[in-house]
DNA sequence: ATCGATCTTCGAGCGCGCTCGAAGTCAACT
DNA sequence: AGTTGACTTCGAGCGCGCTCGAAGATCGAT
């Protein structure tokens, strides 16, 4: 075979493509975020398969709705443990869903009396 | 006069009724995130008004859609500086308010990528 | 072969928002 | 009067989640 194409991404594209740094990247991958080490090039430079990035994306997710880092390694361990795991992954989302939902249930209860008080402004700004 | 009452609640009651800390109420005093200093007892401790305990739950929601401290203080500043700053005000409120909607939908989409995930594995342990 | 951009590891540093502890004063009850 | 607990100021410390920089190896285009 000639030319055996690379496979997968470098570091700095799988960060563009997650809006992540790649100082970021490497700290999750330290920090035990990922389900697997990332595949190395044979001079140890790391290549990110489509799996990585979808992994990544997840964790994302999980990190934009309040999930701690702590937490989220949790989840990885459970992932990485393979089968057998899945009642406890089960039951790990769903208590993240249901803080994600009290929270949003809190903001938009705050957001409210703020927005009483933009009308207050608004009001007053009108002159009526 | 027999027995003036002495009037205002102690940091610990006012604290209570916020729902922080005495350390937190302390803290955002330092910090600047009252309209005026809290006034004190002949002896030198603080005594909460009502419009001083009104002014706290005002700061505990901006803060808890996400305002941070540095923006609570400006604002904060232009209520002091007095009439004449409203419409500065308003402003401030209403970028508050966009970026706490952008977030809520952000957080709204990312919650509905997690609960596809929850679906899998609830369809997964239903064993159907 | 050269050169500039990008990669590696490692450990330190930072910004935010509290959180805590020390050392001392004051309040309130018995 | 004594004792227990709450109050004061001050500055330091902490947990989280990155973020950065140094020193050096490697990549890819020319």
């Amino acid at each position: 075979m000639v030319g055996v194409a690379v496979t997968g991404r470098t570091i700095a594209e799988a960060a563009a493509e997650c809006g992540l740094t790649t100082h970021t990247l490497r700290y999750y991958e330290r920090d035990g975020l990922m389900r697997a080490p990332v595949a190395r090039s044979r001079s140890g430079h790391r290549r990110y398969t489509d799996e990585d990035v979808a992994w990544v994306r997840l964790v994302t997710r999980l990190r934009s709705t309040g999930m701690p880092i702590s937490e989220v390694r949790a989840y990885t361990d459970l992932v990485r443990a393979g089968e057998g795991t899945e009642p406890e992954r089960l039951e790990l989302l769903r208590r993240h869903r249901q803080r994600v939902l009290d929270r949003l249930a809190t903001v938009r209860h705050d957001l409210a009396a703020i927005e009483d008080k933009i009308a207050v402004y608004a009001g007053t700004a009108g002159g009526c």
